[in-house]
DNA sequence: GTGGTCTAGACCACC
DNA sequence: GTGGTCTAGACCACG
């Protein structure tokens, strides 16, 4: 367990599994995160890298901390996020992505095959 | 003129913005680049990092350098860069960014409004 | 009944409402304090901490032991409290705390709405 | 200069010192903060503290990175740090030091000489 | 056991 | 030169 891409730093790699755990429903509220020392033996990473990476989900607020306890995913973390994610990305994103595609030639048929193929069928 | 996102390396900004220029058919085959000194003087950056961005642009053989000159689009250069970059977009970004959009329970239609809507009607 | 700031521990917050109990006269000399376990249930946390608030009360004097009966506290504790917590307080917070209110450009009467006011009508 | 309080972390005394000088105009938008690696060497501590100390800054867009160059005050940014300070301050911390105070028995005029003289004078 | 902080030393990309 | 990231190893307070 070491497929990190280069070029995205390695504690918001860590950042994004735990983000995708909430979204997926792997992590639900109240579910204790794993804790800092465990993830770093498993991914083999250092400990403050991990560290670095739930502090931030702390500042989001979609996590709390108990002291000496460890983290625990907030109630309506789950949908906060996807709140969050989704503004972020429709605004911030999005518009020069499509913009990009647009310019490369590229449809939505290229893109969503099956989505298009069954809108058809409209 | 320095609406620079700090999160990409601005010499990859100004090459995003040649290669957008090129791809949209302002820049032809033939055209001459807009020289170092200028685009450093008008974006207010080092003329060192406009030299950098360019260089990669002679190495994918998409423009030429003519000595004394300075570099002009080579013949064929948007089709080169579409082909290229279709490609990279299929197979590097895209599929991360399709799992992503799904999770964040985006559909076609919150993103292409338009063309759905265009679909439906044949 | 759980409402912990994160940036304190919270055996001393522990501590600070029991000493606030001493100060506000709704714990008098020869009261029992609260038993461990009853605290420790009341506030959800464990009896260890509640013990260790407790420790220290015991350490400044202010409160006695009575084998078998639990924590009284003492004669002259309020008194005691007063004049150590006010010392304190001026010579170590205060200072710091009085530079920190003039830098935010806050004034006396910000703070102090209703005194600054009496004050005037001498 | 390692005059450094135990309780509160270092990267926060940093954090502390940088936004007093902008409060003070020690520091105006436009001035470069100093870098990373000369406050680590001036305070004799590891530059990975400035660091984190420096981001929190910019999280709180106080400053802004020009990349390779360094970390600059940002316009406004007096005023911004002033504006949430004291709001901050009011309405976090001042009810309960207020209370607090009050049960010292301490007023006013115990904590404000100058000030409360003058105001006698009305 | 938990997370928080710090150090020393290293390597990176960028300007 | 700038900041950003990572590691290995240490020590702390808290529960």
């Amino acid at each position: 367990m070491s497929d990190w891409k280069d070029d995205a730093p390695i504690y918001r790699q860590v950042q994004e599994r735990v983000l995708a755990m909430i979204l997926d429903g792997e992590l639900k509220p109240g579910d204790a995160l794993p804790s800092v020392r465990q993830l770093a033996v498993d991914y083999r990473i250092n400990p403050l890298t991990v560290s670095r990476a739930y502090q931030e989900l702390d500042e989001a607020t979609l996590v709390e901390k108990r002291r000496g306890l460890g983290l625990y995913v907030r109630e309506g973390a789950r949908e906060l996020l996807l709140a969050q994610e989704r503004e972020r990305f429709l605004r911030e994103e999005w518009p020069a992505l499509h913009r990009r595609i647009e310019r490369l030639g590229l449809t939505v048929r290229d893109l969503w095959p099956e989505e298009t193929a069954r809108e058809r069928h409209h």
